[in-house]
DNA sequence: ATCGAAAGGGCGTCGTCACG
DNA sequence: CGTGACGACGCCCTTTCGAT
């Protein structure tokens, strides 16, 4: 698809948007960034998608607007609309099958209060991973479920939010959950922030990410690891109580370091998309 | 007006890598 | 070990442009 004729001027058949004004930023924080979003639909891609913004096209309603008026497309109106279905009614499920992870760093800031930043600590059982700590942080507060005391509540509490944030939960935290809990089904979007801070260039686990960023922990937890976690559930099961509370602490210090690192990872993503978009914005006047 | 070549952009596939 | 992301590559679709 073409935006420009041999002289520079745009071409498209949607005539009262054609005086749009060429803007070279990215769309205003204030609007959903999710819904500012095109470039995983088919069809589209990150140029595409700069272009679109610069055209005042802002949100998915925008571009369903703007395809119409166009014959072609027929895949990405499809898409879009279902896309657009799944938002009003909620079904984030549904929605969550057309987001890769590589464009959910912008849905970051777009579930204000219905947000959780979930963690799960485990210990090896019979080749299986069994849960022992689930931590969710939501901005405001802490709720540690434990296995053999509240655990079977997390999936009604965790209902209540829209976007749950997560690192290496595609492929650990949830089909960790979904295997030992059974019954658990993930109806929020995810955000894992292995994939936002792999695109960044920030390789290995949390802990050294932390370290990298300059990131420091309570010092009643610092320097715990996984492994740390399955020897104080062994001593909490063998009757340590203070044991529980420092496997607690450990999972409360890494579902707030998620909230550190979602921010982070949104900004840098933020000002890197705003320094594509300028140079895009200069070859829209060339 | 029609046709075919060329160009640009996006997508699908495959192999590789690295996480918990 | 299972899984998803990434990069390279080639193909496809759309559009433009020149020749007829």
């Amino acid at each position: 698809m073409r935006l420009k004729d041999s002289s520079g001027s745009t071409m498209y058949k949607c005539p009262q948007r054609t005086r749009a004004p060429v803007s070279e930023t990215l769309p205003p924080r204030s609007i959903p960034f999710l819904k500012a979003t095109f470039s995983h639909l088919p069809g589209i891609g990150p140029q595409m998608e700069c272009r679109l913004w610069s055209l005042g096209i802002l949100t998915w309603e925008d571009l369903h607007r703007w395809l119409l008026c166009r014959t072609r497309r027929h895949k990405t109106l499809e898409s879009l609309e279902t896309q657009i279905q799944a938002f009003r009614d909620r079904r984030w499920d549904v929605l969550a099958q057309f987001l890769p992870q590589r464009i959910m760093w912008r849905a970051t800031h777009d579930f204000p209060g219905r947000t959780a930043f979930l963690d799960i600590e485990t210990h090896p059982m019979g080749g299986r991973h069994a849960v022992t700590v689930v931590g969710i942080w939501d901005g405001k507060a802490y709720c540690p479920y434990v296995r053999g005391r509240n655990l079977d509540e997390l999936s009604d509490h965790l209902a209540r939010y829209e976007l749950v944030v997560t690192f290496g939960g595609t492929r650990f935290d949830i089909p960790v959950l979904k295997a030992f809990l059974g019954n658990f089904t993930l109806c929020a979007l995810h955000l894992d922030l292995i994939s936002t801070l792999r695109t960044l260039g920030f390789t290995g686990g949390l802990k050294k990410i932390e370290q990298r960023l300059g990131i420091r922990r309570d010092p009643q937890v610092d320097g715990l690891t996984g492994r740390d976690a399955v020897r104080l559930w062994r001593s909490y099961q063998a009757g340590d109580q203070n044991a529980l509370t420092k496997l607690i602490a450990y999972n409360y210090a890494d579902v707030r370091s998620l909230e550190f690192l979602a921010d982070f990872g949104f900004e840098q993503h933020f000002r890197l998309l705003e320094s594509k978009t300028r140079s895009s914005g200069e070859d829209l006047h060339d």
